[in-house]
DNA sequence: GCCGTTTTACTCGGATATATGCTGTCCGAGTTTACCGGG
DNA sequence: CCCGGTAAACTCGGACAGCATATATCCGAGTAAAACGGC
């Protein structure tokens, strides 16, 4: 089990994106590149953050990406949560909810998310 | 991301032969059955378990698998690494061992460890 | 009843499908800006 | 100077290919206990 690139891509553009104060929207091909990634593939990524409203995207020339309103109180666990999907990272096949193995799992990654909610991008800033 | 299913497997024998204080080796049948999982696939997952010494195997008639000496001290994680890895949860490619993304990933991933270093199945039974 | 042989019940390991999800590419469509040419 | 049309620079979305890994199966080999059979 990892994280997937996708979600490295994602936290590093969130990143980059908030260093970079500029009210202007970046391009993806500018964002691509920073990551040496493909810029269809990272524009595939950056659709997921912008249906979660943690960015905006501008059509046409000089469009782009950029922050929305708010972006300071996004936390770590959101983006992953973006790209990654919001189901527990343990599926206990049929030994129902009080399988105690289960609960120890979920517990423990319960412990791995307060800390990533606790945490965000504009700590880093 | 997910826990794979084998460390699920993994888990529920660990537990199954901890509640049966049997001391005679369980064959791998009877466990598999338990968990509706193939006797051969299980046998697989089991074999890493072996390489650690978390248990014992035994060949032959009335052969199976059974709880090393000193199993009451084995963790979550010592099970979850057994058979999932040892490495990181996040690799950050790239951008060093400074990057600060990667920073907070793994103190989160740490979070998560702590926990399941201190929960035992022994504590389950 | 004793001993050697065979059968039976097991695990072990490698090789090999099959499935699933991640990674990445391609292309057509829509959108906004910049440019350009005619009036 | 203005205005409309065209080109250029973008994002968006679906379809699809390639690859890695997880999942699962198959089979031959080794091993230990039990069963058997001759003496």
């Amino acid at each position: 089990m990892k994280f997937s690139k996708a979600t490295n891509y994602a936290l590093h553009t969130m990143l980059f994106l908030a260093s970079s104060k500029n009210s202007k929207p970046i391009g993806v091909q500018v964002l691509a590149e920073k990551q040496s990634v493909s810029p269809t593939y990272l524009s595939k990524i950056l659709t997921k953050l912008v249906k979660e409203g943690m960015i905006t995207s501008v059509s046409g020339a000089n469009g782009g990406y950029s922050l929305s309103h708010g972006w300071e109180s996004i936390s770590f666990l959101d983006i992953i949560q973006a790209i990654e999907g919001k189901s527990s990272l343990f599926d206990c096949y049929d030994h129902g909810p009080e399988c105690p193995i289960r609960k120890v799992m979920l517990s423990s990654e319960e412990k791995m998310e307060e800390e990533l909610r606790r945490r965000t991008i504009a700590d880093l800033v």
